[in-house]
RNA sequence: GGCCCUGUAGUUCAAUGGAUAGAACGGAAGUUUCCUAAACUUUAAAUCUGGGUUCGAUUCCCGGUGGGGCUACCA
């Protein structure tokens, strides 16, 4: 790591200099901008009081001491307190051939046995899939695929909402207008089914809520005693006492869902290494609270109800068991929670949750403190923002979402679209074709929403996303294929030896400098990556590099067959770029054709 | 009311406390004998507001203000 013996020698430059011991973590280095000579610069200002010189002359002090102490620096250059050091042609070399050789390039090797436990998607089983899931599932699956790049063992989980009143409005709906249809009698997608009956209650639900309002009864009122909601919670009663029939309808449509959901997952290219249910963990969390009710965490109320009161750290006090001894979905998380580190020993568990439940998340976290659990410190609620489109937000009443299904197809009709218009497909076979309109379409869906900061609200125009220009999925995957297709050329004319060998060129093109410096950032991207959890980071890296790569070409003048040596480094180059941006879109989870 | 997140070109997004705040789309003007114009070049255009900390603030702190979320004995 040049960082790390850069830093190492200006402490030493200091020492030297001015007789202070210095911290390195305490010096400014970072990348040099790209319009300034230079790879990386420290910067200076805090080293004023030491030195006790002007900023030019501090600077000057250092970049001297470290051009003669460290072969890989060239030279350096001082701006104001900014000290910009240039590398030497010969360390960006080695840097290229290691890591052109290196498998893993950016991985990290494997630094705990223990594993992360990933929860991500976590669907109701009542309605389909739409885009806020999306977000959900390609953030969760492409933390999974950086996690791992970063030395961690990863266990994808998928906590399946399965069981509730929810469900059972559904069912409620299918006993009454169902006339036992199943998906495979309407052609209709499982999951889609169970979504028209649950609409369909609402619809009757509202009439009946309105006609109760028509005569006079308050609106709170009348949502409690509509029938159909009263009817919805005896099915629930039914289901949790184990009435066979309604177990039997449960298990039926639940099932439409699974199959439903599977094929959503499939095509989006996500999956799970463990499912767990809803339905089998609701109970637990009770055993959680009544020892910590006996331990004197948690406290109870006269009417037998038990609270955790968090008063005291500035939240609210909050009901852990109902007085009549039920839970509560606090109650459930701590079980499971509880189950899952028992099941795994993780060291730690990431939950992909909307933003939404901040503050549920907070609560448990503390709770679990209280309870005097450990593994609270290591739970990570990665946070999200919510997907708003053009008209505004997505209410499932008023029929503005976008279903996950919809939208994929969607996807891949425009993709085709663009695609035979530009006559890219004229060559393919049928199925090739199809393969690389799918491709472009989810690395269109895909880049789109990943791109974009976890943690902000984002906007989602279905316009725009199909756009194929710009900084988009199809402009990256276009660039690699590009690459791939260089090369496949350089191959056949014989310009790419088994092993590419780079011949001695004393001074590299800007440009072929540029691209060496980009493939140098990505990879302490990646590192970073995993630090901070942003699929963004990668996603605007490879866009970074995509456009430099094609930068790069442009500034590559006509080769002539004297100018093997140089050949023989551009083609390494172009490679090492071709490896990375395939990379980086393996960790978000796109893929890359190798032809468009 | 309280708590959390957020406010950057016309729009959608960037920017570990650093240099002239970057891109993309859209607008204006150009470029194709090289691998593929799904590309490239040039150009106009932005930090909500008022304080504070700092050599230096889009970034950190405090106040105001706009937007979103949470504040259920629902999950």
């Amino acid at each position: 790591m040049i960082e790390a013996k850069i830093l190492e020698k200006t402490c030493e430059a200091v020492k030297t200099l001015y007789g202070y011991v210095l911290n390195p973590d305490s010096i400014g280095l970072e990348n040099t901008k790209k319009e300034i000579a230079g790879d990386f610069t420290i910067v200076v200002f805090s080293l004023l009081k030491i030195s006790r010189k002007s900023p030019e002359a501090t600077a000057t002090d250092i970049g001297t001491f470290l051009q003669l102490n460290m072969p890989e620096i060239a030279s350096f250059n001082v701006i104001k307190g900014f000290l910009n050091l240039v590398l030497s042609d010969a360390f960006w070399m080695n840097f290229l051939v290691q890591n052109s050789l290196t498998p893993g390039y950016g991985c990290q090797p494997v630094r705990d046995e223990r594993p992360v436990v990933l929860e991500y998607s976590s669907p109701n089983t009542n309605k389909p899939l739409h885009l806020g899931h999306i977000r959900n599932n390609l953030l969760g699956f492409s933390l999974a695929e950086i996690l791992k790049a970063n030395g961690h063992n990863v266990v994808k989980v998928n906590l399946v909402n399965d069981r509730g009143i929810h469900i059972c409005k559904s069912m409620l709906a299918y006993m009454k207008w169902g006339n036992n249809e199943t998906p495979a009698s309407t052609g209709i997608k499982g999951d889609h089914l169970i979504g028209k009956y649950y609409v369909l209650f609402d619809r009757h639900y509202k009439e009946e809520i309105q006609e109760l309002v028509e005569k006079g009864i308050p609106k709170e009122e009348a949502e409690r005693r509509a029938p159909l909601i009263v009817e919805a919670q005896e099915v629930l009663r039914r289901w949790e006492a184990r009435d066979p029939e309604t177990t039997e309808l449960w298990k039926m449509m639940n099932g439409w869902a699974y199959e439903g959901f599977d094929l959503t997952y499939k095509r989006l290219g996500v999956d799970f290494d463990h499912i767990y249910y809803e339905s089998e963990t609701y109970l637990l969390g009770k055993d959680l609270v009544m020892e910590g009710l006996a331990k004197g965490a948690l406290v109870r109320k006269e009417d037998g109800s038990i609270w955790a009161d968090l008063t005291n750290e500035g939240l609210d006090e909050k009901l852990l068991l109902r007085a009549d001894g039920t839970s509560v979905y606090m109650t459930q998380d701590l079980g499971t929670a509880q189950l899952r580190y028992d099941d795994y020993r993780p060291e730690s568990m990431i939950y992909v949750v909307g933003n939404e439940q901040n503050y549920h998340f907070d609560v448990l976290k503390r709770v679990l403190a209280r309870l005097g659990k450990e593994y609270s410190d290591h739970i990570f609620h990665l946070s999200y923002g919510m997907v708003e489109l053009p008209e505004g937000k997505m209410k499932s009443r008023e029929g503005t979402v976008v279903d996950a299904d919809d939208l994929m197809e969607e996807m891949f009709q425009t993709a085709e679209e663009t695609t035979r218009e530009l006559g890219k497909a004229n060559e393919l076979s049928g199925e090739d074709a199809l393969v690389l309109f799918n491709t472009i379409s989810l690395g269109a869906l895909k880049y789109f929403i990943l791109k974009v900061d976890p943690k902000k609200n984002m906007m989602f125009d279905p316009k725009e996303s199909i756009d194929f220009n710009g900084n988009t999925g199809p402009f990256i995957q276009y660039t690699y294929a590009r690459i791939q297709s260089l090369l496949k050329k350089a191959a056949t004319a014989g310009h790419l030896p088994e092993n590419a060998k780079i011949s001695p060129v004393q001074a590299l093109l800007p440009a072929e400098k540029d691209a060496l410096k980009r493939m140098y950032n990505f990879r302490e991207a990646v590192a970073q990556a995993g630090k901070e959890m942003s699929p963004a980071i990668i996603a605007n890296y490879a866009f970074d590099l995509a456009k430099g790569f094609n930068q790069f070409y442009q500034e590559m003048p006509v080769l002539k067959e004297e100018d093997m040596d140089k050949v023989n480094l551009r083609i390494c180059i172009s490679k090492f770029t071709g490896d990375i941006i395939r990379r980086s879109m393996n960790l978000l989870g796109i893929d890359v054709p190798e032809r468009m």
